[in-house]
RNA sequence: UCCUCAGUAGCUCAAUGGCAGAGCAUUCGGCUGUUAACCGAAGGGUUGUAGGUUCGAGUCCUACCUGAGGAG
């Protein structure tokens, strides 16, 4: 299979412009990706994410297994379908979940068992379980089942941790390997085995086309852990790799360490990685952390940051954070950003904005989430067309 | 006119006669592969008024003011 990644420019800071052929889209790399945790990128809408220019968003096998169940997901053709979303899709593995849910969990070799936060019942999660929910939801990209390190963690604890996802990451690919025939779609039938909406149900409006490009696949990706062990992060990045994933992302990091130390892991790591597969930090950053670390050849991120923080009144522009709850915009009049042009700072004054917000109305997420989104896609998109070859070739 | 009940932070209400508090609101801050329209901090008081009893009164007594309900 030829490389699914497709690089059109480097720089000697190791930055890379790139497009990746993904089944649902082709998207253009660097990227950034709105997290959609629970089948919705919270407080917006899928037609405005399109507008905005967001190519590919998350969604979480945790969260989508206990509620509403991958195999209704399945039944009703896929996630992408499920959500009425076109474009491309990753799904994270619920790795994460186990590190953030630590009070409701029990994990050992063969998996964790977890307590559900919705209802309290048990659940046991292996990297087959996660493959084979992800399989069902159908994204473009599905991620290996990992345990993310907690910060701090001493070395013996990071190795034990380690140890781990990596045993984890071999039984993920195998699985995955031998039961990716199971996705919901299939590009080589040209989307004739698709479960489609009855003709009757259509509305004019209504997206029906989710078939994949043909001959494209859904594609694994392994994560490197290690904590803040550059020796470890090494070792689990040169293990993985010659496992031979579709892509690799480092995780594990934003966990509350320093932000140096968050660099140095970056930077250990990203020249491990082979230069033809794509390369994703997980769960990064503010909107000058995703600047550094696209123009340091990483390739795709995605936070919960900019979503979360304005629904909490929190906006990201061109001037700095503006905390648009603060009395000293009651009375302003400039759009939440002078040097934005999106749909919110094209219409509507900061003291608006504070209003709505004071006011609990539920206009103020989704009009905070729409700018900071558009923000922090603005930011890739100006580190794209920034990047230009001037690498030497070798 | 009489009877009963109530009056404590901006609001709704706590507080055996023993350091006057909470929730909400306000102000400020935080948020990094979402258990998060969330979390934290701060400011805010002549306890309706005037007296009295008591070592000590938001609390007990008296009068008055205000409000609600009832009787006539």
């Amino acid at each position: 299979m030829s490389s699914p990644l497709e690089i059109l420019a480097e720089t000697d800071a190791g930055g890379r412009r790139a497009q990746l052929h993904l089944p649902h889209r082709t998207i253009q790399t660097p990227v950034f990706m709105p997290v959609g945790t629970a089948g919705t990128v919270k407080a917006v809408p899928q037609d405005t994410l399109e507008s905005l220019g967001a190519e590919i968003i998350l969604g979480n096998t945790y969260h989508l297994y206990l509620r509403p169940g991958h195999e209704l997901i399945r039944n009703l053709g896929g996630l992408h379908r499920f959500i009425s979303w076109p474009r491309a899709l990753l799904t994270d593995s619920g790795g994460f979940q186990v590190f953030s849910l630590s009070a409701l969990r029990k994990v050992s070799d063969e998996g964790v068992r977890f307590r559900s936060h919705l209802d309290g019942s048990s659940h046991f999660f292996t990297p087959e379980h996660s493959m084979d929910i992800q399989i069902a939801l159908g994204a473009d990209i599905a991620m290996a089942f990992d345990e993310c390190t907690e910060y701090p963690a001493t070395r013996s604890r990071a190795e034990e941790s380690l140890r781990l996802t990596m045993a984890w990451a071999q039984r993920s690919l195998t699985h995955f390997r031998t039961h990716s025939h199971n996705v919901p779609w299939n590009s080589d039938l040209n989307g004739e085995n698709e479960r489609v909406p009855p003709v009757s149900l259509l509305r004019p409006g209504m997206s029906t086309d989710y078939r994949p490009a043909k001959g494209t696949t859904q594609n694994l990706f392994g994560i490197v852990q290690g904590g803040m062990y550059t020796d470890l992060r090494r070792q689990c990045a040169e293990r993985l790799v010659e496992m031979d994933f579709d892509g690799y992302a480092i995780g594990g990091l934003s966990v509350g360490e320093p932000r140096d130390l968050t660099l140095e892991m970056i930077s250990e790591v990203l020249p491990l990685l082979p230069k033809d597969k794509p390369r994703y930090v997980m769960g990064v950053g503010y909107p000058d952390e995703i600047e550094q670390y696209a123009r340091m050849g990483v390739d795709m991120m995605d936070c919960v940051l900019p979503t979360r923080a304005a629904r909490h009144g929190l906006l990201f522009t061109s001037e700095g954070r503006v905390n648009i709850k603060a009395k000293r915009y009651a009375e302003d009049q400039s759009p939440p950003d002078p040097a934005c042009d999106c749909p919110v700072c094209r219409r509507y004054t900061r003291a608006y904005l504070r209003h709505l917000m004071q006011s609990g109305e539920a206009l103020s997420g989704i009009l905070n989430s729409i700018h900071n989104l558009a923000y922090y896609l603005g930011i890739m998109q100006r580190v794209r067309a920034s990047l230009h070859s001037t690498a030497t070739p070798s």
